[in-house]
DNA sequence: CATCGCTACTGTATCGTTACAGATTTTGTT
DNA sequence: AACAAAATCTGTAACGATACAGTAGCGATG
């Protein structure tokens, strides 16, 4: 086998090098310097170290350090023999061992309000993210804070402690304070949502302007004139973002906006269904909605509903939803589906980049809204 | 102020110790001794260490360490000074060294399969967990898996590299391999779900025998006697509970079951909503339904109005429910409020409790079905 | 043949913390 | 007064890894 003959041949090595040397200190004790620890074998059982390798291949623990980080100044037949015996015996690097030597954590920080999570968007975020980091060293680590409190709470708490590698964050503003902070501290991170502060960095952002236009166009074409649109909240960037591609959409489609800024995807389901039921029943009725987010529409439903109207006659329908509910459950309700695994997956590896060091312009992307057909009512045959 | 009174208190107290002893070593070098770190002013800017503290009150490393874990062989007034100056300082001990010297990660471990996460239920289970974490040095590491993979490797990934203090894992069977392994070599954990197998460990379940009798109770009286239950996947443990449950409610409700068991709540919902909607429209259809979860529920009224019935009118419906998605667009289904939150504060409770060595039979918990009003259609005044 | 440079390997010190085994002073006992 | 015990405080070594400053051997160079 192609193992064992390595072994022996390796072994062989071993014995040529040291009796060339003559230090002898395979055999004796004599020399009894303290970090000769090649000399004492390992504790039956215990989790390797490099210690355990250097014992079982005769090396010292530096160059077996050095042989797992390919470094240049080892050489290639040791190298390969120090990796095959590592693997055999399951080697792992002990993490709190490099963290406390280089300051590398192997940790990437998700940092999450405990608010925004009504919705369920984290889920598939947590698990886009763990998919690209369960190819690579880093652990994920969720880090919340109570957004009515300090947001930069938690970062501070990163850069002080150095709890990670590379920070992920969302809700992103224009002018966001976690950001500049981020930035002057060369912490590396990257943002769910873009900035504008002339600061280039590493976002992943879904493409609401686009969004709302093709909303405002579906609507249009379906001969709605009079459009609503339940917004982000004023202070996050793609409330703009949305705007703009509402507002965009009502000139190029020829349509126009009704007002209806009391209340916004942040607020409670209840708060929303009251605003517009309201709306929905006054003059102003909109006969065309965009809805920002997928748990609002469902506040809207309810509000058209409960003013005696109906999605799909009285009024036509657009939303942003990150699963497939409402394409079950209401499929009258146009949907474009936003991918949030995939934005996971992209923002794991944009932080993992930005950490490597890659230009932060080579680490943004935008997705794009996917329109969905709505479901068949039957099932396929 | 208080601050500064003490401070110089504790100053005068350090030169009257230290004269006493006459050693001298706050002025002079004499000493040479290599770990006398106290007689080195630590660089500015660095994060304080039990160096900085131990500099600035003029104390040994060992006494500072020790006066912080409030060590019985330490002063009064020196443990009062050492805690005063840490918590001026903002002294926050270096995770890196304690996991090193000790072993202790102060990390808990959520282990999540990949898959079960489309209904998002993570989300909020998350969000509970760190709730209770935020209070603790604990912060919470995701740990994924493909469940179509070894449910073990997770298990002795984190036995193998001592990643965690305590782990939680989900969708528990009767005789779970992880819940044996990680017993025997002590890895306080707890499930979300309970096991079979004469082991007391700690524990969170959703009453779910109880969720399904009462389901069956609800539509029984509403009249309806021939019932279905879309079940859990057959290996999990919760499955028997739920179908326990179920039965005992046909027999103390008087109503039959129909069978369906092609399909489970782990299927995709088309696959879920096709093998109903035959059910449906055969001469065997139900005329009332317990839900076992709430995108099950989905697909099964998807089935129902594409085999041209109506839920409400040609059959009733009982489901577990996480959100209240189901509350707003079909509140004529009935829907129990399964509080995950909850459920992710109780885990944290329990595997902390674990690894501080409370006895695990006082570690388990189940939570209570709620049954929730259907939604009023209009808004409240 | 001394010396240089190169290759391949190695020991020491260090990161921050804590277990352990002292050390020193104070207090108590006879 | 002598000695033991108690009360406080302390240095050393170690956890596992790596940066750094070497060293040994060997062929090439002048």
């Amino acid at each position: 086998m192609f193992v064992s003959k390595l072994r022996v041949k390796a072994g062989r090595l071993i014995v040529a090098q040291r009796s060339q040397k003559g230090t002898g200190w395979v055999t004796g004790m004599e020399g009894k310097t303290k970090n000769r620890a090649a000399t004492v074998p390992p504790p039956a059982g215990a989790r390797p170290t490099l210690k355990t390798i250097a014992f079982m291949t005769g090396l010292g623990i530096t160059t077996v350090s050095r042989a797992l980080k390919d470094a240049p100044d080892i050489g290639a037949e040791t190298k390969e023999r120090v990796r095959l015996v590592a693997k055999q015996i399951g080697y792992q690097p002990n993490r709190a061992g490099v963290r406390l030597r280089t300051g590398k954590t192997n940790v990437i920080s998700l940092v999450l309000t405990l608010e925004e999570e009504i919705m369920g968007i984290t889920s598939p975020m947590v698990v886009g993210i763990t998919e690209i980091l369960a190819g690579t060293p880093y652990h994920l680590v969720v880090t919340p804070y109570s957004s009515t409190k300090d947001p930069l709470g938690p970062i501070r708490y990163i850069l002080d402690t150095g709890a990670a590698d590379g920070v992920i964050i969302s809700r992103t503003e224009p002018h966001d304070a976690r950001v500049t902070l981020m930035t002057e501290r060369h912490l590396p991170f990257v943002t769910h949502g873009r900035t504008e502060m002339g600061i280039i960095h590493p976002f992943h952002d879904f493409d609401n302007e686009r969004f709302a236009y093709e909303a405002v166009r579906r609507l249009t074409e379906r001969g709605r004139r009079r459009l609503v649109l339940l917004e982000p909240p004023p202070n996050l960037t793609f409330h703009t973002h949305m705007r703009t591609g509402f507002e965009r959409g009502l000139k190029d489609f020829g349509a126009e906006a009704v007002s209806f800024h009391h209340v916004n995807i942040d607020h409670s389901l209840v708060a929303i269904r009251d605003a517009f039921e309201q709306l929905m029943r006054s003059v102003d009725a909109p006969d065309g909605i965009v809805s920002g987010s997928g748990s609002g529409a469902i506040a809207l439903i309810a509000a058209i509903e409960s003013a005696g109207k109906k999605v799909g006659e009285n009024v036509d329908m657009v939303t942003k939803a990150p699963s497939d509910f409402l394409r079950w459950l209401r499929p009258e309700v146009m949907t474009m589906y936003e991918d949030i695994r995939l934005a996971g997956r992209e923002l794991a590896k944009a932080v993992i980049g930005h950490i490597e060091g890659k230009p932060p312009e080579t680490l943004q992307s935008l997705s794009q809204p996917e329109f969905q057909r709505p479901m068949s009512k039957s099932r396929k045959v």
